[in-house]
DNA sequence: GCCAACGTTGGC
DNA sequence: GCCAACGTTGGC
């Protein structure tokens, strides 16, 4: 079982939209980078923790827990001429980019950059490094265990 | 709006 | 396969 952190554009799909759909669970797609689609092909389970991520807005930063909720499937945004998200080089018999369920299990207190960096046991966190850009990257059980610590 | 970092594209 | 140009991400 590996953890990991997911971000979403608050704008596009907040965690307060994430608990309000049903089952508190929403498709993950969109994700059009191959390392990020890699991770949710080769290494994610179902049942994974994962922390929810708020990016590209006023407060970027952990703002839930959640956990996979579904194996990696086709992303049919792909597909959708009228979604940001279409891909006209990617053919249906033999489909690009891959999604998972990701089903929130509660919203916490914002967790912003600041604070998290101030805490030198995070060191390391993949979300913490410069230039980092993946929408999906492993989080160690030691980072996951500091994260959700004092939580309640 | 700026800009650093990084991925992708395409000419060669 | 190299690499310059360009586009995107995302914090600030």
């Amino acid at each position: 079982m590996a953890c990991w952190l997911m971000k979403s554009e608050p704008d596009e799909c907040s965690v307060e939209d994430a608990l309000a759909a049903p089952n508190a669970t929403v498709p993950w797609v969109g994700v059009r980078n191959h390392q990020a689609r890699n991770f949710m092909r080769d290494a994610m389970r179902v049942g994974d923790p994962v922390l929810f991520y708020h990016s590209s807005c006023a407060v970027p930063g952990i703002v839930g827990t959640a956990r996979v909720a579904s194996a990696a499937c086709t992303d049919p945004t792909q597909f959708d001429r009228s979604s940001r998200y279409f891909d006209p080089s990617s053919r249906p018999e033999q489909p690009r980019w891959l999604m998972v369920d990701v089903q929130v299990i509660r919203k916490i207190p914002t967790i912003t950059l600041p604070q998290l960096r101030a805490r030198p046991e995070l060191d390391g966190l993949g979300v913490l490094k410069k230039g980092n850009r993946l929408s999906i990257t492993p989080v160690s059980e030691s980072h996951w265990r500091a994260i959700v610590a004092g939580l309640g």
